[in-house]
DNA sequence: CGCTTTTGACCAGCGC
DNA sequence: GCGCTGGTCAAAAGCG
């Protein structure tokens, strides 16, 4: 049976499981076969004859092991003595490497609690604050569901408020104007920029993908195509049609330097209620046209300053140890523009000696301010804080329920930090499956459960 | 037949 | 004012 493009997802918790039945083999068994580093508990069901098939590359050092276990009839005493001094001192190491990866474990899963209480915090005070918006404000400002792939245990009454407030939100768009002509509605919402000069931000997605375009879980219409300058791949246009008048868009286009990465922008807030996985993405977007919003209502660089502050004063870059200088600047385009780079497998922590810090997600995430030649870096700045980790983290949620393409790249990335960390304690060993893609070890957080789970990329 | 996609035309903004 | 470019419209064509 082939099964070339699975990847096999494992939770810290089994891993500290399949570690302790390791420990279990050796005592147990004592005999010169090797012992089974992939094998996993909980692996049935799997028939994988290939190493490696939910192998997550902590590879323990078990060489010395067998050489000492080896231990034929003709040992004496004495040789059995050291080997047991040297079994033990292994048998130390271990441990010790277990109480790291525990401590590792206990480090993300305080930062996941963290951010999940500030994201209800967040999500209380906006349902408070949503009165006082004004209409143009109220435009932006759509609360960030619930990170449904992180917090399955969800209500369906916060459900229900969330779509009732989304529809809400999307009255001053779509009822009013939408028995109006198309005219009327393209003038209006002329006026409304005109009126809030750099009140529009988009949300940029870099993902690699085969596909036209990247699953979102959302309903576009293409409405246009054209040929963009210094691109030989044409920009096309989608609007969403899953409601009458909902004013998101979307454009998506190749990019000219590798046309394998997909670049797709969003603009604007939906008015109609939306699956979890497209509700994801759409949060994601609001929340981080709010974020750049919010920061222009002053100036451009205190914005800047407060990201960059953000940024030093929390741990969220450490969160994001490559985010890159990536940034292909839109000259043309009059919005601040907010990149969600997937596409980057990092590599200053790969194969270094240098070990990322623990954090959720690896994604590199840029703000683009176009003609801003004050910022360094040519107007791009990266933005911290645990607003957008949890905006990030959306992301990579809907990017995981909704599209396998985005599932590769993240995969790639998440998995070269695990690799980072175990190469840190001195471990080595890709973690690759069958098909060739990486496995991916999440941390044993509350939101996934302490099993094994596969997701298929196509 | 209704919906989606294609594609040329149109419009607005911007720089020269 | 003119040309360039990005964005959108809308008629025609395609498709199930």
């Amino acid at each position: 049976m082939e099964r070339p493009r699975e990847i096999a997802l494992l939770d810290v918790g089994s891993l500290s499981r399949r570690r302790q039945v390791e420990e279990v083999d050796f005592f147990s068994e004592r005999s010169s076969r090797p012992i089974p580093v992939t094998k996993t508990e909980g692996d049935g069901g799997r028939d994988d004859d290939e190493p490696g098939g939910v192998d997550i590359g902590l590879n323990l050092s078990t060489g010395s092991l067998r050489v000492h276990a080896q231990g034929g009839e003709g040992s004496n005493n004495h040789n059995h003595t050291l080997q047991l001094i040297d079994m033990k001192h292994e048998l130390e190491r271990l441990n010790e490497d277990n109480r790291r990866l525990r401590s590792t474990l206990d480090q993300a899963t305080k930062s996941y609690s963290a951010l999940h209480s500030h994201l209800l915090l967040l999500r209380q005070q906006q349902a408070h604050e949503i009165p006082e918006f004004s209409q143009k404000d109220k435009n932006m400002s759509t609360p960030a569901p619930a990170l449904r792939f992180i917090a399955p245990g969800r209500s369906s009454v916060q459900e229900a408020d969330e779509r009732s407030r989304s529809a809400d939100e999307g009255d001053d768009l779509s009822p009013s104007l939408s028995n109006k002509s198309p005219k009327l509605v393209r003038e209006k919402s002329a006026d409304h920029l005109s009126e809030v000069p750099c009140r529009k931000a988009r949300v940029s997605v870099r993902a690699r993908s085969d596909a036209q375009m990247i699953t979102d879980g959302c309903q576009w219409r293409k409405y246009g195509q054209k040929m963009a300058k210094g691109n030989p791949c044409p920009r096309a246009y989608y609007r969403c049609t899953m409601a009458v008048g909902c004013p998101v868009r979307k454009q998506v286009q190749r990019c000219a330097e590798d046309k394998t990465v997909l670049i797709t922008t969003y603009e604007g807030n939906h008015n109609h209620p939306l699956p979890p996985a497209a509700a994801a993405m759409a949060s994601t977007t609001s929340a981080a046209a709010a974020m750049i919003l919010s920061g222009s209502t002053t100036s451009r660089d205190s914005l800047v300053a407060a990201a960059a502050n953000a940024s030093c004063g929390s741990a969220f870059l450490n969160h994001f140890p490559y985010a890159s200088t990536m940034a292909t600047l839109s000259a043309s385009a009059p919005f601040p523009t907010i990149t969600l780079d997937l596409t980057r497998t990092p590599s200053p922590y790969q194969r270094g000696t240098q070990r990322p810090p623990a954090g959720p997600f690896p994604v590199p995430l840029s703000v683009i301010y176009p003609h801003d030649s004050r910022i360094p870096g040519g107007g791009v700045q990266f933005v911290g804080g645990r607003e957008q980790t949890s905006s990030v983290v959306e992301t990579v949620s809907a990017a995981i329920t909704s599209d396998p393409n985005f599932t590769a790249a993240l995969t790639a990335a998440i998995a070269s930090v695990m690799e980072a960390q175990r190469s840190g304690g001195g471990g080595e060993g890709a973690a690759v499956t069958s098909g060739g893609h990486p496995a991916v070890v999440v941390p044993g957080s509350p939101q996934l459960p302490q099993s094994c789970t596969t997701f298929s990329t196509n």
